[in-house]
DNA sequence: AACAAGTATCTTGATGAGCGAGATTATCCG
DNA sequence: CGGATAATCTCGCTCATCAAGATACTTGTT
């Protein structure tokens, strides 16, 4: 779309960059209709997501690093933990050795929602998926895994672009 | 991550499930912060790509479709258009035919935004780009491609689900 | 101990994006 | 013309976010 070339290269480049960028727009889209049907905002299910990835992780967030990760004021973390928590979604738990961080852990309100979001979304993903050979697959698994990183290290240069270098730099591969 | 399963398949299916959720969140995230480094928020940028997209595809867009693409209400429609108007990168056309259309149309300051904002991005995925081969570009683009095919459907899904059937449904391929 | 500096979270007041309902303007059809 | 329909815009409100400062706890130093 906005690359046009005549090679076929080129051509399949453009295409992908295309896919890649509807898929994205789409999945946000998505995202935002979800939140709304539930109460929420998209930065709520971020938030929420982000919470969960961490405890599976076994890593518990706090609102610090929530704020880093969403890219939001401390003060529009405590709101956003406020909201989330009034909703039964998360709890905040003071940790025991520094009393003066909290750790959130996902409620049950907030994982049955986390499942009712990604398990409709895997069975669409899979049922594409079942048309691929696990060597296909393969071959897919590689390249987003180097667009993951690709796109994480832009999206440091863009932060940093603003203000101050931001801090976390490129956080574990936890989400 | 939300999947364990133990067959190499299985983790393969888990593994690209996660790309694909990361590469959409730090995508999103990319959006955030280049928008908010000029000035805009996330929706405007959507807005302003939309916008570009239909004017690229030679089929300007209206304040009314914009809102169904971004699922916003009219007063926000008007806001936002009144926003980007006002910064300069999109203008306001009536139809000459039906005089109660308006078309959006990007203004200069516009372009050179999106161009900033696809240019540095398409280096990158360029670079990821040049390690695989033709073969494997064509399956990446053939799952991508369905992937997104997926992805609307599912979008179109959760958004029945609330409140009555939005109107648009598959929007035509042009974005 | 006591104090200072540092770190994590929370509070407050202001801004502005978004919603919903209704007003406005233009077109179409009898 | 007059009514119905359609597209956009206006208005009053709510609430998410920010920036700055307050609070609570910890750590290091004397």
């Amino acid at each position: 779309m906005y690359r046009r070339r005549d090679d076929p290269r080129g051509q399949m480049i453009a295409d992908i960059t295309n896919d890649l960028r509807r898929y994205s727009t789409e999945a946000q889209h998505v995202g935002h209709a979800f939140a709304g049907l539930h109460g929420l905002n998209a930065t709520d299910l971020h938030a929420l997501i982000a919470v969960m990835d961490a405890e599976l992780f076994g890593d518990p967030i706090t609102p610090g690093r929530l704020g880093e990760v969403l890219d939001l004021s401390s003060g529009s973390v405590t709101a956003l933990v406020d909201r989330l928590e009034r909703g039964g979604h998360i709890r905040r738990d003071r940790d025991t050795a520094d009393r003066r961080k909290v750790f959130l852990h996902y409620a049950d309100r907030g994982a049955t929602l986390a499942r009712d979001f990604f398990g409709p979304l895997g069975q669409r993903t899979d049922e594409v998926m079942g048309r691929f050979s696990d060597e296909e697959l393969a071959v897919v698994h590689r390249f987003m895994a180097e667009m993951v990183v690709s796109m994480r290290e832009h999206r440091d240069a863009v932060r940093a672009a603003r203000g101050e270098p931001r801090r976390g730099a490129t956080e574990r591969a936890a989400d």
